[in-house]
This record gives C-alpha cells, sequence and structure tokens, in this order.
DNA sequence: GCCGTTTTCGGCCCGACTGTTTTCAGTCG
C-alpha cells in the first residue's frame, strides 16, 4: 500500500504531539502542524509529485529538512525521527493530549511525576486522588478531567455542514431578539461552507448594557456552560455541538469577524503579512503603533495588509493569499449563476416526488432546465428504470415540456457503471437521451488500478456525460473510493466529459481540491442537487459552497451556461 | 523547522477564560 498524503500529515502531527509535550521550541513543533495541516490540504499526491521530480520545497511551509524527511517516509514507510523521538516520549502520550483539559505541559507533569501513559492509568490515578497535588492540578481539573473521562466527552462529533447551518441560524435568530444586540453572524467553518463542522462560531455586537451572554446562556437546547466572560463565552448544545459566542464593539465587528472566520492558518499567515508591516491585528482590530488603522469591515483589515477582500471559502492557506498579491481574485460562482440542474430523481425509481412536481420546485428555485436521471436498471436500487419504462418516461417528460413554462426538462438516466466499466443499459437507448450521468453503487473496494480503469472505460462510452458522485462517498458513513482522481480528471478533459458536484449534504461530493485541480484542466463542473424530493433543490446552496471552496467561477460550472450552450456540451465529441 | 522589500540570523499571531495562584501558566480557538 503507497504511503498517501494523509500518513504523511499523520507523522508530521505526532512528531508535533511528541515535541510539545517534551517543551520543544515552540515554533519547531509550529512548523511540523504547518506542513501537516498543507499536505493534508494539498490537491496531489506528493508521491506523484516526487516522481515528476518536483522540487517540494516549493511548497509554503515545507523546507530542506521537512523535503527529505518526506521522501524518506514514501520511500521507506516510516521515518527515523519520529522512531528516535519514540525513545524518549511513549508514543501512547499523544492520545492523552485529545482529553480536553489536558495539554502537553500536564501530559508532560502526569508522565513525569506519575508515569501515567495510558487513559486507564489516567483515570486510576484520577480516582485515587493522586493528581490533584502535582503543581498546576487542583481538585476541579481533576473532578473534571474524571468527567470527560467517564462521560467519553473527549469525542468530539463533526457535524454535516447542514446540521451545524440549521442550529447556528437558529440560534442566530434567538439572539438577535435580545435587547441591545445589533449584529449577529455566524463565522468560523460554517461561513467557510466547510463539509463538516467541529463548533460554532458566532460574532455579535451589543450596546454594553445588553444582556447577550445572559440569555446566551439561558438558550434552551444548552447542555452545558464551559465558561463565560463578557466578551467570550462557550457553551456545550444538547446535541453535542459546541457554540462560541464573541461579543464586541460595533467598531470592531470587520476585524472579529476576520478574525473568528478564520481559517486559523489564513489567519496566521494574514497577520504575519501585517507584522512586516509594522501592523497589529486582532479582533478588535488593525492597530499602528497602538493607532486603529481598519478593523470596521473585514475590507479594512484585507486592505490593510494589500489585499484585496476575500471571500470566506478561500480563507484555507492554500495558495489564495499568493493568488491575491498577483492580482484580482477570481469571481466565485453564486447560487443565481445556476441556470439549471442536472441530476435528479422521481418516484419512477427512489424519489418522492412526480416528475411534474420536481419540476414545479425546479421552477420555484429560479431554475430554467432540469434533468431527471432516474436509476437505471441495472442498479440495486428499488424500482430502477428499464428500456421500456424509460421509454414511457420521455412521453411524460415530452408532454410536461409542452404544458410548462419557465422550466425545461432534459432527458436523463443515471446509469450504473459495472464492474468492468461497461454501463448497464443499451447504447441504443443511451443515444437517445440528452445525457447519461455515470455512477459508482457497486465494488467500492476494487484496488487503485481497477477502478481507475473502470471509470475510464465507461468515459471512453461515446454516450457517457458526467461522472457522478465521482468519489462515491458518504460522510460519516462510507468513505471514498479509491482512485486516481488526477487521472479521472485529465481524462475526462481529453474525452470532452464533465465532473459533478453532488450538493447533498452527506456527499458534497467533488472535495474541493478536486475542483480546483478540474478547473486547471479545464474540465467543467456540474454543481447538481442529486434531488430525491422538491425540498432538497434547498441543498444547490451546499454545493455552490464547495464549488467556492475550489475557487470555480461560473465559467468553470457546467450548469451556469444557457440551456442551448449546455445541450452543445453535453453532445461530446470524442478528442 | 521555515523564511526573507530587516535575506543565512533572528525572528516566528494573538487574546480570553479558568484554575491555581498571589501574578500567572495552561489550554483553547
Amino acid at each position: 500500500m503507497p504511503v498517501r498524503n494523509a500518513a504523511i500529515a499523520a507523522i508530521f502531527d505526532e512528531i508535533a504531539d511528541l515535541l510539545e509535550i517534551e517543551s520543544a521550541n515552540p515554533f519547531r513543533i509550529r512548523a511540523y502542524r504547518n506542513a501537516a495541516r498543507t499536505i493534508q490540504g494539498l490537491g496531489a499526491d506528493l508521491r506523484v509529485l516526487l516522481d515528476q521530480g518536483e522540487d517540494l520545497t516549493q511548497i509554503p511551509g515545507i523546507g530542506k529538512d521537512l523535503a527529505a524527511k518526506i521522501k524518506e517516509i514514501i520511500d521507506t514507510g516510516s521515518c527515523a525521527a519520529l522512531r528516535k523521538l519514540h525513545e524518549r516520549v511513549p508514543p501512547a502520550l499523544s492520545d492523552l493530549l485529545r482529553i480536553p483539559g489536558l495539554g502537553p505541559k500536564r501530559v508532560g507533569a502526569l508522565y513525569k511525576a506519575l508515569g501515567i501513559r495510558t487513559r486507564k492509568q489516567l483515570q486510576s490515578a484520577l480516582q485515587q486522588r493522586r493528581i490533584r497535588n502535582l503543581p498546576g492540578f487542583g481538585e476541579k481539573t481533576e473532578a473534571r478531567i474524571l468527567e470527560v473521562l467517564q462521560a467519553d466527552l473527549q469525542k468530539k462529533r463533526h457535524f454535516q455542514l447542514v446540521t451545524a447551518a440549521g442550529y447556528a441560524e437558529s440560534l442566530v435568530k434567538y439572539l438577535k431578539d435580545t435587547k441591545g444586540v445589533q449584529d449577529v453572524i455566524v463565522a468560523g467553518s460554517v461561513r467557510r461552507c466547510k463539509e463538516t463542522v467541529g463548533d460554532l462560531d458566532i460574532v455579535a455586537t451589543a450596546r454594553r448594557d445588553s444582556p447577550v451572554m445572559d440569555r446566551f446562556t439561558a438558550y434552551d437546547e444548552v447542555k452545558e456552560v464551559l465558561s463565560q466572560g463578557t466578551t467570550r463565552t462557550t457553551i456545550v448544545l444538547k446535541c453535542g455541538l459546541q457554540v462560541d459566542l464573541r461579543v464586541v464593539p460595533k467598531t470592531s465587528l470587520g476585524a472579529a469577524l476576520q478574525y473568528f472566520t478564520g481559517s486559523k492558518a489564513h489567519n496566521i499567515a494574514i497577520r504575519r503579512l501585517g507584522q512586516r508591516r509594522g501592523l497589529k491585528i486582532n479582533e478588535y482590530g488593525v492597530f499602528k503603533n497602538d493607532r486603529r488603522v481598519g478593523g470596521a469591515t473585514e475590507k479594512s483589515v484585507y486592505a490593510s495588509v494589500g489585499l484585496a477582500y476575500m471571500p470566506p471559502e478561500l480563507r484555507e492557506n492554500r495558495g489564495e493569499i499568493e493568488l491575491a498579491r498577483r492580482g484580482p481574485l477570481p469571481t466565485l460562482v453564486q447560487l443565481p449563476d445556476c441556470k439549471g440542474d442536472l441530476h435528479c430523481h422521481t418516484r419512477a425509481s427512489n424519489g418522492g416526488n412526480s416528475i411534474r412536481e420536481m419540476a414545479l420546485a425546479a421552477r420555484a428555485h429560479n431554475l430554467q432546465y432540469l434533468a431527471i436521471t432516474d436509476h437505471s436498471k441495472g442498479s440495486s436500487i428499488a424500482r430502477s428504470l428499464d428500456e421500456r419504462r424509460l421509454l414511457a418516461q420521455w412521453q411524460e417528460i415530452d408532454r410536461l415540456n409542452d404544458e410548462l413554462e419557465g422550466i425545461y426538462l432534459l432527458k436523463g438516466i443515471e446509469v450504473h457503471i459495472l464492474e468492468d466499466g461497461r454501463l448497464d443499459l443499451a447504447d441504443t437507448i443511451l443515444g437517445q437521451l440528452d445525457l447519461v450521468l455515470g455512477s459508482i453503487y457497486s465494488d467500492f473496494g476494487l484496488s487503485r488500478a481497477k477502478q481507475t480503469r473502470r471509470i475510464q472505460r465507461a468515459m471512453n462510452h461515446p454516450h457517457f456525460s458526467i461522472l457522478a458522485d465521482p468519489s462515491g462517498r458518504l460522510l460519516e458513513e462510507r468513505g471514498p473510493i479509491n482512485v486516481d482522481m488526477a487521472r479521472v480528471i485529465h481524462e475526462a478533459r481529453n474525452r470532452g466529459c464533465f465532473l459533478e458536484l453532488n450538493a447533498q449534504p452527506k456527499r458534497l461530493d467533488l472535495v474541493d481540491s478536486y475542483c480546483q485541480m478540474a478547473k486547471q484542466e479545464g474540465v467543467l463542473i456540474s454543481i447538481d442537487s442529486g434531488a430525491y424530493r422538491t425540498s432538497d433543490f434547498d441543498n444547490l446552496r451546499f454545493g455552490v459552497g464547495q464549488a467556492r471552496r475550489g475557487w470555480l467561477t461560473p465559467a468553470d460550472v457546467l450548469n451556469t451556461s444557457s440551456l442551448g450552450k449546455v445541450c452543445k456540451l453535453l453532445k461530446r465529441t470524442m478528442q
């Protein structure tokens, strides 16, 4: 099994953990953490980059030393520096760092003073009250850690964006209805449209006498108040979602929003830029020698370091700052740019509504065209369509196209890509459709080589239009298939076909880094709802959010085109 | 360990809250 980026990032993170417990130079630790984060978000496979002879030190945060370690890990599967570290610090200690309330100093102290290496040893020492007498520990700390261990609270859940956004929107509404409150805005990873969210960050401005913090902790859904101050309060909701509320003066709103939207890596990079200009940037504003020079708006914060306003979805320190320094940022795709939707299901297969209902709902969402793409016969999904039922569906689509104004229905299918790459409907049928989505619905576990070949063969089919659900993943349920996506994207370009970004919250598939790759290759992405019922068209906004995270502009998206142009593009010509 | 319009050394983002402390270290985001 070849070493992948995630494994390299994990090794760097472990080195950082253990160095931290050793109280090593904090900047050296940060260098490992930064590198781990960069590697994880990297669009390209490091092994492939090395094979192509690329210079890894060109990657920000990777210098001579780390480049050599990456090469060592890829070549040998392990890292001598980590092995050496293990001789001094037991590897198990990095697990103790995951326990809230325990940081490197305390984990180090527990190990040095009491020899504690595991959760089990920790729990027994806590129960024997041996920890309260260590320097820096006390009764409260002992009780809190024991509580966390017993309740298994350390398992911090991640929530799908749609779920987190739902909680956030309710809370915003509740907080806005407080005396003296002016603005309440969701920041953090929800604002950046990350596919999963660990906690909510809410920024508010309020008059000094506003009871907003008390109202926050009194919210119906609160399970626990972790900390409460005048400017910051942290709670945990009954569902387990942690929420931070920050209250700042109106003049600091921009700085606070910028600060709490993150990402952390992006902010560090921005503040470093500020530092070089002699500026101090914090959540209250931009300061030059204690004189405020910006911070009322986010735009003013970016302007202070010579950059244009940056959409939240870009703020991941994945090259957006360099991009902004070179010239104007791309104008990212927005929901109203999407003129149609090329993937939905009806009652004919496993959807919940009729074709007419889906058409009317799409029109109500300001879409001009909608492709009906029920499942084909070979899929294991109940009531999938055979040739006979498909022909009947076409007649109904024709009738509706005659009847309905303002929405045009395209005839499509979501065809099952068989294990050997064939499609499970006859060519004569496929040739009569306006578009053919190809999806993988079985044999998820094929080897990388086989899976890649399977998709390439499917795309070879002259009537194949769009690779739907490209990775097949379902968040928290099923991981992505093992496939050489860079190659798939490249081959899609050669064959004139497209990739989908399925906007269902549990899919959000294609991921942002592959969207970027597709953009670079010139492969258009179709942002589709994959709707099963009329309400699912609401999900398109999450697909657009993901596309924006992948730096896509309207020109990079297939369904921003007019109906006429889309039909032309779908009639791909083999190259 | 990385980085460079202070360029091969000497910097490296910044503040809030808690608990254990008598002024601050540790943790967190």
